[in-house]
DNA sequence: AATACAAACCATTTTATACCACTAATTTAA
DNA sequence: TTAAATTAGTGGTATAAAATGGTTTGTATT
């Protein structure tokens, strides 16, 4: 079974906040959350719209958030000044949702808000985690990203920077 | 079931001081108490407003601010400064409040006065526990947090700061 | 008895969730 | 390779739950 997520695609979000999960997607969040057991909701999924600095969403299944939180709390001791800034990023940054009976999941006004998203998303899957954007903000990335390294050093392979 | 307190969301408190506790902070509270069985009042939780360096409130289940008196007792005897430093801070500056049939709380005129709450209070979850702030100073708060760690340090993405 | 405050009760607005229907795309089976 | 069946994505409506405002009742305190 695929547990990367991959690809990317773009879907339509009504005036409620309503948007379809990639069909991929949801069967990995599902799959990924039933490995801990039941004690915890397999249908639901994190997502971290963090910081200004940060203009797109994160979304992780429910196992791989917790991972993150158990990794915060093994590190940095309650108080310190790392601590509270990935504490605030990760869960105060951050919101818990569904997916509801049919794929779709129901994106608060404020988290719309904060990362611009209007009638049509971009996914993006990322490997362990998937990213949802505003399309202009996506390309604008997407550019950023291709000019990251010169011609000279991808040649027109990135798997050199591999070696 | 989740027991991360997460997310940020802002409410009224009326004039007696009642203030709805957001939906699923409520289900946490009430799912945590009830792990260490029905002698005590599932429906309780604790409220430090602590000394004058904090200008929130810090809210707790039931269960956890057992377990930091606990916490407390075990690692430091009575008659040590700690130890009454620490017992003053987690047990007299803090209150025990009761979640009403309508999902609301009321927080007593000194405790408002002392975290300077008026008729819009915000929520923040972390983790496992949640805060309550002025609004004003929470985004402040929000501002110092964000200016802790510079662009370069986190680049896009403060998971580089669990390395 | 009068006041202050807390608790209980009731009503309204808003928002989230569940439910149903339709279309398009993809897969399965004949 | 075509027809049927299934799944994915989308839109609308009905229902339930959350948030909040107001009123009444109860209980201490002075």
């Amino acid at each position: 079974m695929l547990t990367i997520f991959r690809g990317e695609s773009t879907h339509k979000m009504d005036q409620k906040g309503r948007v379809s999960i990639p069909a991929d997607y949801r069967r990995i969040i599902i799959e990924e959350n039933a490995k801990v057991g039941k004690e915890l909701d397999q249908n639901t999924l994190v997502i971290v719209f963090g910081d200004n600095r940060q203009n797109h969403l994160e979304c992780y299944p429910l196992t791989l958030s917790r991972e993150i939180h158990e990794n915060i709390k093994s590190k940095f001791p309650r108080g310190t000044p790392k601590r509270e800034f990935l504490d605030n990023f990760f869960e105060t940054k951050s919101i818990a949702v569904q997916i509801d009976p049919n794929g779709r999941m129901l994106l608060p006004q404020h988290v719309r808000t904060k990362a611009e998203l209007g009638s049509n998303v971009c996914f993006a899957g990322k490997g362990e985690s998937f990213q949802i954007w505003n399309p202009e903000k996506y390309s604008q990335r997407q550019k950023e990203l291709e000019a990251m390294f010169r011609d000279d050093e991808v040649i027109s392979n990135p798997l050199v920077l591999l070696e």
